[in-house]
DNA sequence: AGGGAATATTCCTGTAAAGGAATATTCAAA
DNA sequence: TTTGAATATTCCTTTACAGGAATATTCCCT
């Protein structure tokens, strides 16, 4: 048993690598949205919304309630948390005593020999 | 000027969400690496390992510095800082006082009477 | 029961992007 | 200056996926 990062969801990423999807996300930052609302305010068709709206349930980053009529949409923390744990496994890197290429470039100097 | 948080630049983010690039930035997460050595750990052939490499450094995910045959492919901190603060304004979601569904709801049922 | 919101689903089409294979480039060393 | 190692680039093919338009579904209201 090995290095035990925090795994990190490729199909998390996906879904959030695209601009309308994001846009989404952004807009639900500031709490629970309706299709409806949502599909307006990004100037979206509301098929097109739906669908948007379903990868990101699918994959976890949004919850939804029924009232009726209309399907209330909202973030899941759980996918921003993993994120974050993830992140941390790279805080290193801007923390310097990372950067010593210079030794690096001396081993590989090493590995020639053989 | 308003709600200033900061920008996610959407093209990380695919860049990341493909399995094989994702992979090449975790091992890089130990060290800079070398492009044969990527490829190797990785089971990709050289090429596919080169344009993944193109990808990541055209987004700013990685930089190259040249030994003589060799190029050497490193984490950037940039990114990864920027997309940890575009992180920090989700995170009062977990801190809950953000699920009062209901009253949106109330909300919603108040818009109903216009 | 019927009509009209609000939302979801389906089908179609175009396009971006990943993999494979071959080839081009760059460099060191003899 | 030729050879071989390390890397980059090109071309081709296939596939995933986003948008458009139309249609299906679900629900409330009267």
């Amino acid at each position: 048993m090995s290095g035990n990062h925090s795994e990190m969801d490729m199909t998390t990423l996906s879904a959030l690598a695209e601009p309308n999807r994001m846009h989404i996300v952004e807009l639900l930052r500031d709490g629970p949205l309706t299709v409806g609302e949502i599909a307006e305010r990004l100037g979206l068709r509301q098929p097109q919304a739906s669908k948007h709206l379903k990868v990101l349930s699918d994959n976890g980053i949004l919850e939804v309630r029924a009232d009726a009529n209309r399907r209330i949409y909202k973030l899941r923390s759980e996918p921003f948390q993993t994120l974050d744990s993830w992140l941390k496994s790279f805080r290193h890197i801007w923390e310097e005593r990372f950067d010593n290429l210079d030794q690096y470039l001396r081993e590989l100097q090493n590995k020639d020999k053989s």
